[in-house]
DNA sequence: TGAACATATGAACAATTGCTCATATTTGAG
DNA sequence: CTCAAATATGAGCAATTGTTCATATGTTCA
């Protein structure tokens, strides 16, 4: 073939950087649920606590507290404690910037 | 409360655009499997048939067909026949801008 | 301390998903 | 036209996922 030499370069490339890959499918799942992504969405306006956000989404207290939990294993959410209320905030700006980036591509 | 305010303002905000927070889940989903990243990571250095791919995927040739059909049926790839072969390539610069906004958050 | 509120957690279940296997479909070579 | 190569497709299956329900944990206030 033409091509055979770019391609093992790429071939290289793909299996030598597999787990990074995987990682990185792996943050994009985190991305892939109507909820979570409308829990994140809300938080990039404000910090809020669980019964604030399960207000909005029609989904349970407890569905809203399960997402959370998965957000705030993959670091993507901190959490301080207000008295009976648990807030729930952004880490940092990378989630801001990867709703950003999706958002670009489905509003065309 | 004190920001009771901001909080019905942000809640319009989630429910009136509801629909395209699943849009934007729905783009997620698509990039939130191991193989279907693989294989855009890829078509981001060149474009490439479905045999190479399941060459240097651990996969069936079935199973890249299937992940191919999901990628075509989302318009991120497209197809060419040359010969044979069905070649793919992507659509527009989206994916690669995408792929690029969430390594930057894995490779921290 | 005890009642009420806010959140977390575990079990159970339906729905979705990604793969494999078997089998079409399409194309080029002879 | 026939055969082999490349790709697509459908059925079936195991694994994962998101939700609800019931219940536990933790905090405030009287």
């Amino acid at each position: 073939m033409d091509n055979s030499l770019a391609l093992t370069r790429i071939k290289e490339t793909i299996t030598r950087n597999g787990e990074l890959f995987d990682s990185l499918a792996q943050l994009y799942k985190i991305f892939a649920d109507s909820s979570r992504v409308k829990i994140l969405v809300a938080l990039t306006q404000s910090e809020m606590c669980v019964s604030e956000i399960s207000e909005f989404l029609s989904i349970t207290q407890s569905a809203v507290s399960h997402q959370l939990r998965i957000l705030k294993s993959s670091n993507l959410v901190k959490t301080r404690r207000d008295g009976k209320n648990i807030v729930y905030s952004l880490t940092d700006n990378h989630v801001r910037t990867i709703i950003d980036c999706g958002m670009e591509h489905v509003t065309e």
